[in-house]
DNA sequence: TTATTAAACTAATGGCATTAGTTTTTAGGT
DNA sequence: ACCTAAAAACTAATGCCATTAGTTTAATAA
C-alpha cells in the first residue's frame, strides 16, 4: 500500500543476520526474510540485486566483524597472549553467531574482494604476531596455516558434532595452543 | 515408458556422488539426478524417501570411505608415521572428492547414526595411535580435538581460498604436524 | 494364463526466486 | 499551491524445484 521508503539496504543485512543466525543461512530465503520485514518479497529487490547477493553482503559483514574481534582483542597484548586473545574471541565468535559464521564459509570465497582483503588483513595480523618467533617466511606462513585451520577446525567441529565429548572446548583449544607453541618454541 | 528395474539405491548414490563431486551439494537436485540417470524426477522417489533421505546416504558413504582410507593407511605403522599418513589421506580424500567431503559436513550430524558410528571410530583410531605417549585420558581428549580440528581446517581452507599463498599444501600440513607432535614430546 | 507387485510414468500442487509492469508517496522545482 | 520525477512499495505472472497422487507397464510367481 505504501511506498513509504522503510527499509534500507542495511536493515535488510541485520533481519538476514538474525535469521542465519536463529536457524542457519539455508534459513536465509527472501520469503523469511521479506515476512520479518513486513514487505512482500519482490520488494526486497528494492536493495538487493539477488539472493546471491544478500549471502555476498552477509560474507563481507561477518568476516570483517570477525576480523575486528579478533583485532581488538589482540591489541597491546605479547605476542603469545595475543593470539590466545585471538583464539577464544574466534570461537566465541562462531558459538554466539553461528549464522554469521556460516555466511563466512560462502563458496564465491576469492571472487568477493572484502572478503579476500579481510582474509589478507588475518594473516597479516598473525605475521606481525608471529614476529617475534624470527622464523623465516615459509616457516611463518605454515604456522599461520596451522592456527587458522585449527581455529576453523575447533569451530567447525564444535558446531557440528559438539565434538561428541562433554569436556570444556576451550580447555581444548587453550591445551592444543599451548602445544603448539611448545612445538614452535622448541623447533 | 518402461517399468524394468533399471534404478537402485546404489545406482542413484553413485551419480549423486559424481554430480557432488562436479559440482559442489548444491547440484545435488533431484532434477540433476534424474536426468543423469536418464529417468523423470519422481521416478527416484522409488529408491530414496526424499532429498534429505540422499544428502544423509551421501554423508554416511562419505565418511565411512574417508575411515577406511584412514585406517588402511595406518595400518602396521607407528604411531607418528601413521598419523602423517592418515593426515595425507584426509587431504587427499578432501582433493579428491570435495562434494564427498561436503556430504560429509551435513547438518544433521549427530542424528545419523552412521556417521556418529564412524566418527567414534576415528577418535578411537586416534586414541590408538596417541597411546604411545602415555597421556591422561582428558590430554588425549585435547589432541585428538586438536589434530582433528587441523585436519579439517586444512581440508576446508584449502578448498575454499587455496589459503591464498602458493606454497604446497602438504608440505605445510606435515611442518604443522610436526610441530605438533614437537610440542607433544616436549610437553 | 493370470494375478501381483515393483518401478516406471504423467499430471498436479505448492514453495521459492525473480521479473514485468503498476501504483503511490515523497521531494524538489516552478 | 502545483506539477513532475524518482524511489519504493505493490500485484501478477513465470519458471524451477521437490514432492504426492494416481496410472501404466512388465516381470515374476502361482
Amino acid at each position: 500500500m505504501s511506498p513509504i521508503p522503510g527499509l534500507n539496504k542495511q536493515k535488510l543485512v541485520e533481519a538476514a543476520i538474525e535469521l542465519a543466525n536463529q536457524g542457519g543461512m539455508e534459513a536465509v530465503t527472501m520469503h523469511a526474510l521479506a515476512k520479518k520485514l513486513e514487505v512482500r518479497p519482490p520488494s526486497l529487490y528494492n536493495h538487493i540485486k539477488s539472493l546471491e547477493d544478500l549471502r555476498q553482503q552477509l560474507a563481507s559483514v561477518a568476516i570483517i566483524d570477525l576480523y575486528n574481534n579478533m583485532e581488538k582483542v589482540a591489541k597491546g597484548k605479547e605476542a603469545l597472549e595475543a593470539i590466545s586473545a585471538i583464539s577464544k574471541a574466534y570461537i566465541a565468535f562462531a558459538h554466539k553467531y553461528p549464522g554469521l559464521y556460516e555466511a563466512t564459509l560462502i563458496k564465491s570465497d576469492n571472487s568477493i574482494l572484502v572478503v579476500k582483503e579481510t582474509g589478507d588483513k588475518m594473516v597479516q595480523l598473525f605475521k606481525e604476531l608471529l614476529a617475534v618467533y624470527h622464523l623465516d617466511e615459509k616457516e611463518t606462513i605454515h604456522h599461520i596455516r596451522g592456527l587458522r585451520s585449527i581455529l576453523h577446525g575447533f569451530a567447525t567441529l564444535e558446531q557440528k558434532t559438539g565434538f561428541g565429548i562433554p569436556i570444556n572446548i576451550n580447555e581444548s583449544l587453550e591445551y592444543v595452543l599451548h602445544t603448539y607453541f611448545n612445538g614452535i618454541k622448541k623447533g
